[in-house]
RNA sequence: GCCUGCGUAGCUCAGUAGGUAGAGCACUUCGUUGGUAACGAAGAGGUCACCGGUUCAAUCCCGGUCGUAGGCUCCA
């Protein structure tokens, strides 16, 4: 047989005999990194140990690379899934896939794991690992598979292979004793995975179905580098000093009380600052905007949510009813049938179209009590609600504007990381989940999807997580612990207007029944305060801050001339505090500095026969002396601006 | 809702082979009048989440409830 020719990236052209592998080549060769784990041939991710029978490009990976990093963190699951095989021989494995920076394998096990166990399993691994196993892949068929997965008592596994497509290549990964079925790749040996970290065991369903059997999750992370490992636990670390509930509790933002109830977040003077410039922001933009502003109850009777829908798709989201004089009425789950009311309520001409509406209605939705999380999920929210009811014609430049307005926000506050997300119906759900209406949802979803792709936003398309009236853009971002949240959404609806014989007249006189659009651009006070508090640390820009400024005379000496400064202030409407405590001047700074008050105005003997002040911002040593008008000028107009620099 | 862990002062946390509890910070008072991240002293504070059970005795052991954490599922 004839020699192939493979070009190795970064070092060259090289000719070898057919049936090659790709760890020969590395061993054979100078200059290969010599921490290679795996390698791509003509693109495709395959095992060190592949048998390679024809001329191709072959790039050598280490962890460094994405992919690299990936197969590592796959091959780590399966070293705990051994560990744990060993540990516990009665354990039966299901899966075991690697996310960004981490992995997980899910156990179907007697007793669930404790914290001492996932001890005993790292240090499992640790062996493992020091036996140094060969990693080697064979390709069995369907039959041979099931067979082997079957003696072994492997049934999830067995499931597995009954429900992949017919002509799926089945291959097996055995290291020692342990042998899993896996698409792979996988790294070449055991000894490859020496640092890695086992983070949180927790409960999953199999194939994430509630009426499943119960497993138990292992979560870890591994890296080929001790230093990245460090980093990493260290990111998670840093990651949990963000938490908004952390910071929420240590700055005295909101809280949960149990005679309250959970999810029911109760706001302090502090946080409630937070709501007001949201909602003076929201104001705002939205007059620019041409939206009118309303005002809806929290309660209503049942038959407006029987007519809206809700209560054939969206009841086990909603609060139980509560009987008035024999009528059920129902806590609002959403202000939308309100502002359908509304637009009902004076006969509307195209002249009136585009009609905007919006006001921040507290809306209540029953969560199940575990999905509670911090202001993230809540049952009671404040929602950025607001309805377009527009014409054919006008749908696209609205959705778009709608987009542009939080595109317009995020970059206000300095949002960077997030992803558009386009949620379509999943055909499965019609009638049950969605509205049964299969032609209007293709229209619809199409209509978005050319109207974004107009516009030139990038998105991500995900099927299933439509509203039940209407495809949406969903807005996701991720809180400081990696929970992934709809901070924004843009909805389209296009059964209510027609529930609710909604219609406007046109120019030839005929009743039209107008689009709708529902919005929420910032989606809810509790959700998106709960995202800016993790974003900025508590470090709130000025204009944000719930305390903006306080004052720090050096000694009780110099009380009356703070005094004066701060009635000043105050009267400009800054949010302004007096530390007159009989404390030394560090100490005050210190508290100030760890309530994350942005300005701390300093007086004393200079201060005071200068008639000026001392200004020290958070976190800078160095300070400025200003006059009270100076100072006041230039702060007012760093809140005007709504400026984001520290 | 499901699985597992956790619940001690306002906060962060000690503690008890079962004999009703302690620190630091915060708070109040007194002294100190101090120039850039903690001045000193004293005082006040708790049905040890709640309800039952076992026991001479329960914060501790057992059961239940509620809350909470990590996930799953679900969502703004």
């Amino acid at each position: 047989m004839s020699e192939i020719s493979i070009n190795i990236k970064g070092i060259g052209e090289h000719t070898f005999s057919p049936g090659i592998t790709p760890l020969e080549i590395k061993n054979q060769i100078k200059g290969i990194q010599k921490n290679s784990i795996i390698c791509k041939v003509d693109g495709d991710l395959i095992d060190l140990s592949s048998k390679i029978s024809k001329s191709c490009e072959i790039q050598f990976l280490d962890a460094q690379s994405k992919e690299g990093h990936s197969v590592l963190l796959h091959s780590t699951a399966h070293l705990m899934a051994q560990a744990v095989k060993r540990l516990f021989p009665k354990t039966k494995v299901t899966i075991g896939p690697y996310l960004e920076n981490r992995f997980y394998y899910d156990f179907d096990v007697e007793t669930p794991f404790t914290e001492d166990d996932l001890v005993k399993i790292e240090d499992e691994m640790l062996k493992i690992s020091s036996e140094d196993l060969e990693i080697i892949h064979e390709v069995k068929s369907r039959e041979e598979a099931i067979k082997y997965f079957d003696k072994i008592d492997e049934n999830y596994k067995v499931e597995i292979i009954n429900d992949l497509d017919k002509d799926e290549i089945l291959k097996t990964y055995s290291q020692g004793e342990f042998t899993d079925l896996c698409r792979g790749p996988h790294v070449h040996s055991t000894g490859e995975i020496k640092h890695f970290k086992l983070l949180s065991s927790s409960a999953a369903y199999w194939r994430g179905d509630e009426k499943n059997q119960t497993l138990q999750r292992v979560y870890g992370t591994s890296f080929q580098n001790p230093k990245d490992l460090k980093k990493y636990l260290n990111q998670l670390e840093e990651q949990k000093k963000r938490d908004h509930r952390k910071i929420g509790k240590e700055l005295d933002l909101f809280f949960f009380d149990d005679e309250v109830g959970p999810g029911l977040p109760l706001w302090t003077p502090s946080g409630t600052v937070l709501i007001d410039q949201l909602e003076a922001l929201a104001k705002e933009k939205e007059t620019a905007g041409g939206y009118l502003r309303v005002r809806t109850p929290h309660l209503t009777k049942g038959d407006l949510f029987s007519k809206s829908g809700h209560l054939d798709h969206y009841m086990s989201s909603m609060f139980s009813p509560m009987d008035v004089d024999g009528i059920d009425y129902y806590m609002k789950p959403m202000n939308c049938p309100y502002h359908h009311k509304i637009f009902a309520n004076t006969p509307k001409s195209y002249r009136d179209l585009p009609y905007r509406i919006s006001e921040y209605g507290t809306c209540y939705r029953y969560e199940k009590s575990g999905e509670l999380f911090g202001l993230m999920r809540v049952r009671s929210m404040q929602m950025n609600d607001g309805h377009i009811y527009c014409t054919a014609e006008q749908f696209k430049e609205e959705f778009i504007n709608v987009c542009n307005l939080y595109m317009e926000y995020f970059k206000i506050f300095g949002i960077d990381k997030y992803e558009m997300r386009l949620s379509l119906h999943d055909p499965k759900g019609l009638g049950d989940k969605f509205i049964n209406n299969p032609k209007l949802w293709k229209k619809t979803e199409d209509d978005v999807r050319n109207a974004l792709k107009g516009a030139k936003l990038k998105f991500v398309e995900s099927v299933g997580d439509a509203a039940f009236y209407g495809p949406k853009i969903d807005v996701q971002v991720w809180s400081s612990i990696g929970r992934e949240f709809t901070l924004a959404t843009n909805q389209v609806d296009f059964a209510i207007p027609e529930r609710f014989d909604l219609t406007y007249t046109d120019k030839d006189g005929s009743a039209k029944t107008p689009l709708c659009i529902h919005r929420a651009p910032l989606g809810t006070h509790e959700r998106f305060i709960g995202f800016l508090i993790e974003h900025f640390g508590g470090n709130f820009p000025l204009w944000l801050a719930p305390k903006q400024v306080t004052i720090l005379p050096v000694s009780d000496k110099f009380n009356d001339y703070a005094e004066e400064i701060k009635k000043d202030l105050m009267s400009k409407g800054i949010r302004i505090s007096l530390d007159n405590r009989s404390e030394k001047i560090g100490s005050k700074i210190r508290d100030a500095e760890m309530q994350k008050i942005n300005i701390m105005v300093i007086v004393g003997e200079k201060e005071v026969e200068n008639k000026t002040l001392t200004i020290r911002r958070r976190f800078i040593k160095e300070q400025k002396e200003l006059s009270l008008d100076d100072f006041s000028n230039e702060i007012l107009s760093e809140i005007n601006e709504r400026r984001v620099s520290n």
